[in-house]
DNA sequence: CGCAACGTTGAAATTCCTCAATTCACGTGG
DNA sequence: CCACGTGAATTGAGGAATTTCAACGTTGCG
């Protein structure tokens, strides 16, 4: 650990950090945590519509989500654009640039959002010493890729209910997990970037939305969400064709 | 350097793995390269059909792919399946794993191949020695991200032949990068496989290979192809709606 | 208050899927 | 070595899901 303390070449600034709530459940000590704590820059503040990075930058931090809501897209030439992820206030964003050390998609603020910044080289140099966040590491970049193996199954083999009843509810999920209601909650996207990130046309998912009202499962006032019936939506997702 | 070795408490078992050929391009000293090879187990064998891993299995290693294709798939409760991905000599196979300690997806053999394990505990502890293993490592999955968000774009955003042309040239670029043919190749996996990574039925698949067939694109012997204008293939991919 | 962006709804068009009939490729056994 | 059988691939026709186009409603901001 004495070795540890003395590679303390890094900038101490940020006091309270996204980072250390992901690496609460990790059981560090005091003298790890201040460490890690050390490593997170500033907050910065993001307004709606804002680029936390584009495609093509030279990737250099990973960012904490901190309060907020981003979406991720990657572009084809030839204009078409495919929402690759939305990520939430906890979440870690950024991952993707690793293997290139370039921004391989667009970061947009879908609202005010507040971000704190994770200098890649210091994490990979800290992780180095401690094993224990070194695996945090891996596991974070592995869940990413479980995460995206899940929408290729959503995108390859389901239909469109399906598809907005499996958003609905890892949107639920995901709220739960960060102690807000299960049941209601606010989207921060349009229909097009649902559409665009489930593989559907906006109107497709606007229908969608209109007969999930209609058989009582949800109630919707445009970006307002109260899921009446998980249940129910849990089944429409199970059901095969 | 003394310290590394000082720690070579590995077994020392293959001489030659894919882990060399992958980490070849690194520049790595002869002792970094030895050290990295101890951590190789013998080479296994695998038949047409076998599991490499199930999702389910514990898992403990990643598998450098030596010779032959597997594919992976994840599984929906309700019995549909995805293909995420065929892996092809030289690739890395297992990374979804790592989340959960648990395989996220099946991994099956489509013809005779042979793999070396890569116990992830050394692989892990055996990073933090040689950052530019670590780097490495950070980078192979990160690739993997990138990858799959590609497919996002393909499966989100792109039509059926358009898919296809996909596939086809992303075939054709990774047989090129193992010194094969550009331009002819074997398919080892059914129109089925290719239609449920692709998310399209088999009837389709094969439609849009018969297709290319007739506007002079390819030929096609059921699973031999033979690309006659790669431009072409390039063109209909990027041709938007 | 009015404009502009976003969302909803309907009808027609298109793509892809489903079902069904053949054909083809390949391995096994006569 | 050939015939046969089986599973895979191809092809066609009809139908279903989603997209496209278009009109109209709603929301919220200047």
């Amino acid at each position: 650990m004495q070795q540890i303390v003395g590679r303390s070449h890094l900038k101490v600034t940020c006091s309270v950090c996204s980072l250390r709530e992901l690496c609460m459940p990790l059981g560090l000590s005091d003298a790890e945590m201040e460490l890690l704590e050390s490593l997170s820059s500033p907050k910065s503040t993001f307004k709606r519509g804002d680029f936390l990075y584009r495609s093509g930058d030279r990737f250099t931090s990973l960012y904490a989500i901190r309060m907020g809501f981003f979406k991720t897209q990657v572009l084809h030439e030839d204009g078409r654009e495919q929402v690759t992820g939305f990520q939430m206030a906890g979440e870690i964003i950024g991952l993707d640039a690793i293997s290139s050390d370039i921004h391989a998609c667009d970061a947009i603020a879908l609202e005010d959002c507040e971000v704190c910044e994770l200098p890649f080289a210091q994490l990979e140099s800290l992780s180095r010493d401690l094993p224990i966040l070194q695996r945090h590491l891996h596991k974070l970049m592995s869940r990413e890729i479980v995460r995206d193996q899940s929408i290729m199954l959503l995108l390859g083999s389901m239909r469109a209910e399906e598809r907005l009843a499996a958003f609905l509810l890892n949107l639920s999920e995901r709220f739960t997990a960060r102690g807000y209601s299960p049941t209601q909650f606010q989207l921060r996207m349009s229909r097009e970037e649902i559409g665009s990130y489930l593989g559907l046309k906006l109107e497709t998912v606007s229908r969608a939305f209109s007969h999930f009202q209609e058989i009582g499962l949800i109630k919707v006032q445009v970006k307002s969400i109260h899921i009446l019936n998980p249940a129910g939506l849990q089944e429409c997702l199970n059901k095969s064709r």
